[in-house]
DNA sequence: AAGTGGTCTAGACCACTCC
DNA sequence: GAGTGGTCTAGACCACTTC
């Protein structure tokens, strides 16, 4: 035989989309790439299960075993998550928790810290903020100030910009509405939700507004640290400065 | 049939190790204690291969699939390294870039800086030291404090403390005989593999010394980097406490 | 009971590196 | 060319969750 024998052609257009990318490439890195796209455009969201390994691996005309490598890296990777019994579904991200990780408070460090909201505004964006979260030269945004803190103690100033056609539920809502975890806000009441975040942390030097809420010095050293939250898509959702007297910063690292 | 089908009796003692252990665990999980074990006690260096798949499959009595399962696992933890058409090796832990990740000088961040060794001792471990390293009351160690920079300016200073019994050879060598990279020195001079290191980052002021060194003033900010660096059996090899400039301090980090 | 994911196997074939 | 790791398949069986 000299042609190559036809696909087992399964039932929809799974396998089609699989021949149409670069077959120089290997089976499960194309496949990675269909799942993620999937991913990615919101078509499975963490509230419904993906199809079942059965059901994927013909509809793409791959065996069980390239797909269950495929779903394991996605797995690996913190996007997707497995349930023996249940299903595979979309991860829900969780981060609300990475930024106390960094500051240490005697052993009170696993509690959920208290959050009041100081200011609540829309108003147009300044360049940072229109940069950042790549929005045009007039667009308006949600500021928000929140102070957090642990036993009456001041850990966290935050500032954080939300763009605002996209967050206007919010706007309806109220700051009340907002839980102490702003993802799971931003989900059920603007139904956006967060798939990441890049940080960068520096040192700067107190101001006096922060002096005063942060219960220190003016000039005493603070740690910056700058988060840009985006959905699975890649667009920026959330621009948040928070800082902290830089007494109580703490990180461990494992190397390996 | 009632009893269970005998094991195919490879030629050597692995399939009985593996029949050894808990059998309420899956292969796996089994597997992997196993050959973390032959790494950990050195038995495979970064110098030797591994078994070819097929050797190490059936030297346990386990297939090829459940193999490399395993072998992958460690790959992405960092404790293997392989190479197709060469073989499979325990991975030379590459630490001494790490620090500099977090201290940014313009754009010549990727090459490596100058070392200067401005101390070398052999001196009693006072309480910090012996706790860290986990040495005797009376242990001696080998103190050297470095300063590195780039381009001219000074970036970190380091206080490095190793135990004393296991790196007497560096005496021997001086402190000449030490490149820019510490690591693999240990490994050539005195035998010893570096396998993964913890850090903690906290921030301080500058004492006297340290500002001269670094160049800035007295109590200025500073981010301190205290590392931990272990052999793969676990046995602590080196404290080492870096401090530089927080004005030059930045780190990213990637959420999912 | 039905459906989900998890474990394990056996074997074919391919791509690469080394000598 | 011999030996290495990488890809992919097909199928058996198990453990678990849900209804």
């Amino acid at each position: 035989m000299t042609s190559t024998p036809p696909p087992p052609s399964p039932s929809s257009s799974g396998r089609a989309a699989l021949d149409a990318t670069d077959d120089r490439l290997p089976l499960h890195v194309r496949l990675r790439e269909l799942l993620l796209d999937r991913i990615r455009t919101g078509e499975w969201t963490p509230a419904t299960p993906l199809p079942g390994e059965i059901a994927l691996a013909d509809h793409y005309g791959v065996s069980k075993g390239t797909l269950r490598r495929v779903l394991g890296e996605l797995v690996d990777q913190g996007l997707l998550e497995r349930r023996r019994g249940d299903g595979t579904y979309v991860r829900r991200a969780r981060l609300d928790h990475s930024l106390h990780r960094f500051f240490r408070h005697g052993s009170a460090n696993d509690i959920l810290p208290d959050s009041r909201i100081l200011r609540w505004d829309s108003e147009p964006a300044d360049t940072k903020v229109t940069e950042s979260l790549e929005l045009g030269a007039d667009a308006e945004v949600l500021t928000l100030r929140r102070l957090r803190s642990r036993a009456g103690a001041p850990v966290l100033v935050e500032d954080i910009w939300l763009p605002l056609p996209r967050f206007a539920p919010l706007i309806e809502a109220g700051p009340e509405a907002l839980g102490p975890l702003l993802y799971p806000s931003y989900e059920k009441l603007a139904g956006q939700v967060v798939g990441g975040a890049s940080e960068e942390l520096t040192v700067g030097a107190c101001d006096r507004t922060d002096a005063a809420l942060l219960e220190c010095g003016v000039g005493d050293p603070v740690v910056v640290i700058e988060r840009l939250a985006r959905a699975h898509d890649g667009s920026p959702l959330e621009l948040r400065v928070s800082r902290g007297r830089a007494d109580t910063f703490r990180y461990r690292i494992e190397l390996t």
